[in-house]
DNA sequence: GTCTATAGGCCGATAGAC
DNA sequence: GTCTATCGGCCTATAGAC
């Protein structure tokens, strides 16, 4: 369908040349069709944006049911946050949202529904391991997590890696705890790494 | 100066309307001159963002120096980081360095220097504290600062703020368990929250 | 150093044929 | 649904006067 391989095209554009590049043009011209075509199915190029932000938030609530459903919810989630391949759309479409008002509402509320996944599992998590939730607000460590692995996505877009293998590691080591121990195991835990 | 009133129009415009608003006729405009000689001073557009990321850089750095020549190094960094106005310009030349060779390497090299110096920070306060750097890699409690200060500088970005008092308390209690205690004080610590 | 003028290009969006 | 053709606008960069 012609749509969807609009749809395909833009996100191809917006992660490899960013949103400045994405013009109806272009778009099409990467999608085999004509320009016209692009403003068939999408008025404006705001409506393309947006129509393309929702497409990415569906197949990106989808990973987080699936994360959610397995095992260790925050285990999953954190290694889910470290594929390469979202956090850079993620950047356009903040970079974007900045200067247009519908993209701002609309990214928020999905950041705000993904916020509260990552706090439910990692309340669920600290509840398991018997630590307070209190002293440790499960949104708190759920924006640890989320922020631990921007910078790394920045780094990586930057061709940076130093200090990566440290700060997975210690991320790890914290997963370990929270999963393995109760307060009192804290310490064999703490061996294990 | 014409070139200082060009570069901050530059800033201006990137600050709030995005990398793809910054053109030589805008420039131009809002520092009340005319778009040649924006091109008399830099002879590209890419010339003009290189010359205003480093005098953007030198400010970063005179603030990093202020911070680490405090009584508590890695407490004024964390504060410094929280600062509103700088994660916007980053972001965006962060974009912009996507799809820039030159802004990319210079950006890259920046970002390095930071991160040792919240390391270089984070090390000397793991030690004041007497906990083990092996446990706690420095270089990763520096990502952890930056990482959380990014989640919180995006957020407000796109108008949220839930979780952001918990995170923030959090910050402050393991910068406080840093600065306040050795390992036998942590419960005292703990205690202030 | 500062200006006017302009070449040459890509852009969004639209009109109207098939 | 798909096309050709085109308008009006903003862009970078340059030539050349003062």
């Amino acid at each position: 369908m012609s749509r969807e391989a609009i749809l395909d095209a833009a996100e191809a554009i917006l992660r490899d040349e960013g949103y400045a590049a994405v013009s109806s043009r272009k778009v099409a011209a990467v999608a085999g069709l004509k320009s016209k075509l692009v403003h068939y199915y999408f008025k404006t190029m705001d409506e393309l944006f947006l129509a393309l932000l929702r497409r990415v938030e569906e197949q990106h609530f989808a990973e987080l049911r699936k994360a959610t459903a397995s095992g260790e919810p925050l285990r999953a989630l954190w290694h889910l946050s470290t594929d390469p391949t979202v956090p850079k759309l993620h950047k356009e479409f903040v970079a974007l949202a900045t200067h247009h008002e519908q993209l701002r509402q609309e990214i928020a509320r999905s950041a705000q529904r993904t916020r509260q996944v990552y706090a439910a599992a990692a309340e669920s998590a600290l509840i398991v391991a018997g630590l307070s939730t209190s002293m440790f607000p499960p949104v708190a460590i759920g924006m640890m997590l989320d922020g631990i692995s921007r910078v790394l996505s920045t780094d990586k877009i930057l061709g940076l890696d130093s200090g990566h293998a440290d700060a997975i590691a210690l991320v790890e080591t914290l997963l370990n705890r929270l999963s393995v121990s109760r307060c009192e195991e804290t310490t064999d835990a703490q061996q294990q790494i």
